[in-house]
DNA sequence: TGAAAATTAATTGTCGACAATTATACTTAA
DNA sequence: TTAAGTATAATTGTCGACAATTAATTTTCA
């Protein structure tokens, strides 16, 4: 699971391993969202300065997962469902965009790989029916192989290097294990198919259907969840 | 023309300050796109410490105008045709939605003001008709207010903060002044009907469709200026 | 007792210096 | 003369300390 930009260099730098430390610490929860950061405690626990972490906190800035304000500090960034579903219509609209411009630049090449590697997932469902694990691997892949097949930088760099981090967090924080494994590889390989056939509009338009129903399939979970929990106050 | 998101406070400390000036010298082309940045050199000329002026190159790299790399230092951004276009398509893809989301969620206090302000322009046009100014100023506008009209930070953040100060430098260092300046105002009155009719698919479509328009229009020029070129060639 | 003001403590912002890495210049050998 | 290797210089990354701002505590007065 790892959507970095592979354009980019490794981590050399302490303050980028600290950033990657720091990073996976948000998204897993280690870190509780909305609770406030001491760079003086954070730098102990970390055995470097104040200077290279402030240089880690501006990299966790970058990518949304915490919020700074002058002369008062960091906070990380909280989880809320407003924020989740903002999260999923901007989603809809990058990687709607980005899947139309995979169907107009991907080469032969990358659309054959693609078409390879959802084959392996149909494998792999076949033989492990309704574990989720190995099908949230497969969706990421997914999303990720067609974002570099927009072969358009600025996307790419908003949707990998920024959005992702931030949708990890969503699902780790809320629990959501690929709800809809059976439906998502369908909708998967008729996204492909228009891909293939270099059909851009429509490549976009089924990005977009699979993204939203997977921000209705969460909206219907929250609309459950308060149901059940106005029930139980009865 | 100030986009800054109205949320977020005012510069205030010094780090800010540099940063706004770096933004402009790097926005107008004082400081030349794909130059080297000499981080003692620029931290003398504004009387600043490293430290701070590090602090301002983080910002700066935030909203990319400069790109770093480890242990070996900063480049202003370097423009080119084919980063213009992904720009635009990135905005066709984000703008469109953040005008769909205008459309289901602004106030009709908002749409109202809107209306005003581009009966005011309306007026401006007709006084001051072929003045390209005061068009890319209610242009620059228009979209600003659009996207807040949204109601989606995450939104508000990726464009406001972060591609618009992209958007002006390549306006300003390939030199375009809102060349399609009639056409857009009726674009911009349909987009507002489409929104004041709380029709988002219609609102989305004909911002995406002003967009893609404003990026043919420069593909035009581009394609006319190599013809020229190599007419004089022969 | 409660609230406002003043004082203290803690946190963030800024600074200059040193260490590590990269770029440049020079020397040496083929 | 050119190429590779070495030594020098310059640049970036990291550190600890001080200044400025904000938060917490205490004091004072109604």
């Amino acid at each position: 699971m790892f959507l970095q930009n592979p354009t980019k260099q490794a981590a050399i730098t302490t303050a980028d391993k600290v950033f990657e430390q720091l990073q996976h610490a948000i998204v897993e929860g280690d870190m509780t969202a909305g609770s406030k950061i001491s760079e003086p405690e954070l730098a102990k626990r970390y055995e470097i300065s104040r200077s290279t972490l402030r240089e880690a906190l501006n990299r966790l800035e970058k990518c949304h997962l915490i919020e700074r304000k002058a002369n008062v500090g960091s906070r990380v960034v909280d989880c809320t469902i407003e924020g989740l579903l903002e999260l999923y219509i901007t989603r809809e609209a990058l990687e709607g965009m980005a899947c139309r411009q995979a169907a107009l630049n991907m080469t032969d090449e990358e659309i054959a790989y693609m078409q390879d590697m959802l084959a392996k997932h149909a494998g792999d469902k076949a033989l492990q029916d309704g574990i989720a694990y190995y099908q949230e691997e497969g969706d990421v892949d997914f999303h990720y192989k067609v974002i570099l097949g927009s072969h358009n930088q600025q996307l790419i760099n908003l949707i990998c290097d920024q959005l992702y981090h931030l949708v990890r967090m969503y699902r780790c924080q809320f629990g959501m294990y690929s709800p809809r494994a059976t439906r998502a590889f369908t909708e998967h390989s008729n996204i492909i198919q228009a891909i293939c056939d270099r059909d851009g509009e429509l490549a976009e338009l089924l990005m977009r259907r699979h993204i939203a129903a997977s921000r209705k399939n969460i909206e219907n979970k929250i609309a459950l969840q308060k149901a059940t929990q106005k029930s139980e106050e009865l």
